[in-house]
DNA sequence: GGGCCTAGCTTGTTTGAACAAGTTCGCCTA
DNA sequence: TAGGCGAACTTGTTCAAACAAGCTAGGCCC
């Protein structure tokens, strides 16, 4: 078993997604619900402040919590791996290694990925492809300590992230995000079967271990109209940030 | 003051930013914090999870906790208000509204806004720019109740949530963000003095009180390079999901 | 020297209790 | 009837204690 409160999380979630909270509506106190749950109050508040983060119900002090959702966000595995997210939405999905080739790092990607500049790292470029469309160009550095493990993977690999975990056990745990729109280049053109200069969704990511150590920085596009990304948020709870452009060089 | 938890998080933050601890660093553990600010280790715990929300440390059970990164998340105030966000960045800002008016709301709007198809809405056409560049389109649909306070407005308002706060005490809670690329139409590339067809980032977005009633209901359009959203997320809290595009019509 | 194993440290989970602070709603008064 | 008041309810914050589970480092054995 898990822990209590994801349990009752679970089915507190459920029954929201079920329907038997309406939108709007007001849940059960949180006494009621350590009755219900036999539970202590501690518990229960864990429990909820779980859906609150997923954005599922808000609060406020004094007044009973809102459900204000019925559709929860997704785990870190989902948003991590493309493979993973789509499987769970029950899309086809498809990959290639295009490119893959060792070399020295460079200043920027050093930096990134808290190497010294010269470092080995390995760049591969790979297109994922959904019902069978090409969705998604990778461009991406892997640290050189992980380089031997992600050669060793099938070019048609489906999921890079799953496949690192089983063969290696290597778990990905934090990331960071950068979002914006950019026009197809040339190559992205071409592979992603666009015209040059049509819209591309970027999403620029480093992904990091348990550990806090740095294992690749992607460079990821996105075909217009293919893929959104989805945030809830409140007061509480808010990850999402704008920064000005032309803070880094792309890469 | 605040509440305890509170500020012990607001040191721990300031003394990780301000350097005492390096990147990747370990924070002291949980019962000597409890000692130094003499507090119970519950109340420490509330602190770092704080931290481990904003991204800036991380945690494993059985491990000391490690520190990821510098720079902190902003308030969701920051992210929902493009005013509030501009001043906080140092950046000069202005705004302007093109067009404004009444209408009935038709079925996407009065779902979106839970309304009935009929009701009074209102569409403003607003500019945003940053240092006098033109960056932003937003196209927003107001829930018919808080329109006159929308129209009391001056066109160049600087601030609108701030402005409706003050005004009506009208406060933004919740929010939920649709985020992909599309290509400038005619009016957005005048209006941006961009190129027909050129890639912008879109940001659409439903915006509630804090009793769950949604207010506005808007598709914002940022000229591509001008701003990137950065997200930072872990295996624990994410609140970024992708969604398979298409799901909805774009307004 | 190399590998195993355990003791102690550290975070995760849960309970129970108490008070603070904000909301709601009915009742009472002007 | 309109407004104000307050009691009951509900969430927010804090404390103290105990056990579970994972990690680390040092010591021991081969």
């Amino acid at each position: 078993m898990t822990a209590r409160y994801a349990g009752i999380a679970g089915e507190l979630r459920e029954a929201i997604m079920r329907g038997d909270y309406d939108v709007g509506a007001q849940l059960p106190s949180e006494a009621e619900l350590a009755v219900r749950f036999a539970a202590s109050r501690g518990t229960v508040r864990q429990a909820v402040a779980v859906l609150a983060a997923e954005g599922l119900v808000g609060s406020r002090q004094g007044a009973r919590r809102i459900v204000l959702g019925r559709e929860r966000s997704q785990s870190f595995a989902e948003l991590h791996s493309f493979a993973q997210w789509a499987r769970s939405t029950g899309h086809r999905v498809t990959g290639l290694v295009l490119e893959q080739r060792r070399r020295a790092a460079d200043v920027t990607e050093a930096t990134r990925l808290a190497l010294q500049p010269g470092d080995a790292v390995l760049r591969v470029l790979r297109v994922r492809s959904l019902e069978g469309e090409p969705v998604l160009l990778e461009r991406t550095v892997y640290a050189g300590w992980i380089a031997p493990a992600v050669e060793s993977l099938p070019a048609d690999c489906e999921s890079v992230t799953q496949a690192l975990y089983e063969s290696v056990g290597l778990v990905f745990a934090y990331g960071e995000h950068l979002i914006d729109a950019v026009a197809a280049g040339t190559e992205d053109a071409r592979l992603l079967s666009v015209r040059r200069g049509s819209p591309l969704l970027r999403q620029r990511r480093v992904t990091t271990t348990p550990e806090g150590r740095p294992v690749e920085w992607s460079d990821d596009r996105y075909r217009a109209g293919s893929v959104t990304f989805s945030i809830r948020n409140s007061v509480d709870a808010n990850p999402l940030v704008r920064q000005v452009g032309d803070l880094r060089p792309s890469s």
